[in-house]
DNA sequence: ATAATCCCTGTAGCAACTACAGGTTCAAGT
DNA sequence: ACTTGAACCTGTAGTTGCTACAGGGATTAT
């Protein structure tokens, strides 16, 4: 019989937002989500606060906003009477780098088609994607995808 | 006096290809780099070659090809000979890989638009960032955004 | 009582680097 | 020949945001 009504365990706080409970651990770990109650035996046991803390940080960072991003958005949305000013700056600076990545991304596909579409399936020796890997100057514009990769 | 001539150091092979040292270290290390001739004290020696080399790596990195597909080119390049079909299907699946994260980015791209707009500037409490962050139902899409982070 | 399932901590791994610390070698100037 | 300073060496740890164990303990149902 637990000490706490209402309370669930690390699993079903985990599968009822959506992630794995060493994510919740790890939420802990890096003080994301605070320490929560312990059963005597030191199980933790969550209630309905915890459940839509939780959604709110999984959703937020479904929307690809960083864990730090993440951190101040939480502790913003703990202060109702505050003016949301700088909740709206974390979103736009967000929206920002998303619009960012999405011309590099576009631009990188542009390249990629060119290159894909040049290839006649002859030998390696003559193969366009090969030779424009191997020559920048192949490439429409030489800064397109510098730095493409860095999407994460 | 070096006993190798034409032979560059590891700076300016690093200068030369865009990189840096320890990047050319590291490549070395997970052999994306073939180890390299030495001089008596132990400094590593680079030629012609491996300049072309690390270039052709650096320009597929630069394209987005992760280091194993860019082990794969890599080691078709030295098959001047074989056909190119499996360049083109590296190449092929990249493609396919940026479209798809590009469909995403950009869905998301969406939701954030709509969400910024949608702030009017008042307090935290009615802030609809925020409450699109606490309640997944206000998005347009479920799924438009989820797994949106994973672009890496 | 016992089995099945859950949960605990701590550590290591992923990708693709980057950044040291603490020491060695090289090339050039005097 | 000697000295300075830049470049280089190895090895390890950090980055981001988790995920995946190993080797145990707790809880719950039968």
């Amino acid at each position: 019989m637990p000490e706490i009504s209402h309370a669930i365990g690390i699993g079903e706080l985990a599968r009822r937002t959506g992630c794995q409970p060493e994510t919740v651990r790890y939420y802990e770990r890096i003080e994301l989500l605070e320490n929560t109650l312990r059963t005597e035996g030191g199980q933790r046991r969550y209630d309905e606060r915890a459940v839509r803390r939780l959604t709110f940080i999984r959703h937020a960072r479904d929307f690809g906003f960083s864990v730090d991003a993440v951190r101040e958005l939480l502790a913003m949305s703990d202060q109702p009477d505050m003016s949301c000013q700088e909740v709206d700056a974390v979103a736009k600076h967000h929206l920002e780098e998303v619009e960012t990545r999405l011309q590099r991304l576009s631009a990188l596909r542009d390249e990629l088609r060119r290159m894909v579409s040049q290839c006649d399936g002859g030998k390696v020796e003559s193969c366009r994607i090969i030779e424009v890997l191997s020559d920048h100057q192949l490439c429409i514009s030489e800064t397109a995808h510098k730095g493409a990769h860095d999407f994460g």
